[in-house]
DNA sequence: AAATCATTTCCGCATAGTGAAAATGATCAT
DNA sequence: ATGATCATTTTCACTATGCGGAAATGATTT
């Protein structure tokens, strides 16, 4: 095993590593080999055979020719949509989202927190622009995003402190609280910022179909 | 095992395992019970429980409190939006068949041949309509269905070789072709329909970012 | 409190999954 | 064609991994 640190029993190790063939996939890849897919996941070439066969098998993955690369197939749109479908509030967002991408020419995102980092889960680009930035999928610090200073102020005290977070993250997470009660917005201080080339401003969202709470953000 | 019939060494069962549980999931559910999942899965108490933990750390799944129910998690949605934004064409069908469902009072839908089934990939439905009908990831045969008709139309000799047809599905497939060549889409016959009390009609699409031919269908 | 139902944990066992290496299959140069 | 190189799949022996019955814990109802 690559990865080896004691995992707790329960773990089911093959599923995780099954689903990590499938997370390997990124919005802007046409198409990944077998052997991308190793080098992404860390997996053996032996490993990555078995669960590309599995995976193939169970319509998640799709490759058209005998040698062709491997893409997300039916199952995992089916999925996808299923879940979209059971979140209602991310069709209403749909549309007012892009218009937002449209008009500002900025990307538009939802992203929620996942342990211990903020997830993308959805963006909306301006249409007719062609730079990537941020993909659906993509995972960024809680601290020092926009997505994770609004989500972290609307915590529980005691779902924060699951986070176990260190005095930073605390201070980000205070700011965060005062800029929204100020002003119904945040944005990540200049100092504390992952990324320093970008500008986002964020709007928490508390969705009753989610675990937590997610966030709603738009920037560049 | 539950559901042992010998299986290919290559075929990792736990992978399947926990994606069942995964597709277990309905549009129209709000969210499932422990229970549910075994019931619907056919696995052991025991071994969905680990599942779930696994997808639970994964982000698969989300369960708000202790006893709540699961839903789909994060990483449902993250993985099913990088699918939907790889295959471009369906953001660009998005629109257009949002409208014809709201025309028509119909169930738009698209669907893509997985195994010996047609999986409903996504559905739009008339918007202000409550009522439920076929919901994504639900699979429906071939044979009688006219996404099946149009799908198996545009299939190579080869592929549809490779499905052992037998000749009820090969003359359904024919008629398919024939009716594609003569009107641009397709309807299943009367006598072949797979639910009688559903009238629909279907356009494939061939898709590159797919391995085969895709169907859109509307109908009621 | 007692009874019922749902969920999680325990644990011994068999098997399912692992990865190194060998075999096969593509692709490219000459 | 004929090798040489690279990518992928299969083999195989080993053992860690996941399995499920049963027991323990935790909810919920009477």
């Amino acid at each position: 095993m690559t990865d080896t640190f004691e995992r707790d029993r329960r773990f089911a190790n093959t599923l995780a590593r099954g689903l990590s063939v499938l997370r390997a996939f990124r919005a802007s890849d046409d198409g990944l080999s077998h052997m991308e897919i190793a080098q992404r996941t860390g997996l053996a070439n032996a490993t990555v055979s078995r669960l590309t066969f599995t995976l193939r098998e169970l319509g998640y993955l799709s490759h058209a020719g005998k040698n062709d690369r491997y893409r997300l197939g039916p199952a995992a749109l089916a999925i996808g949509n299923v879940a979209t479908a059971s979140v209602s509030f991310l069709e209403t967002a749909d549309l007012p989202m892009q218009q937002l991408a449209n008009e500002t020419g900025t990307l538009g995102l939802l992203a929620v927190r996942d342990n211990e980092k903020m997830l993308l889960v959805k963006t909306w680009r301006p249409e007719n622009t062609a730079s990537i930035w941020l993909e659906p999928g993509h995972r960024i610090p809680i601290f020092g995003s926009s997505s994770g200073m609004s989500v972290t102020a609307c915590l529980s005290d005691a779902a924060f402190r699951a986070l176990e977070p260190d005095d930073d993250l605390r201070a980000f997470r205070q700011a965060g609280y005062e800029q929204l009660l100020a002003r119904g917005f945040a944005i990540a201080p200049q100092d504390t910022r992952y990324a320093a080339s970008v500008n986002a401003v964020s709007v928490p969202f508390h969705a009753g179909e989610f675990g937590g709470p997610a966030a709603f953000s738009c920037g560049a």
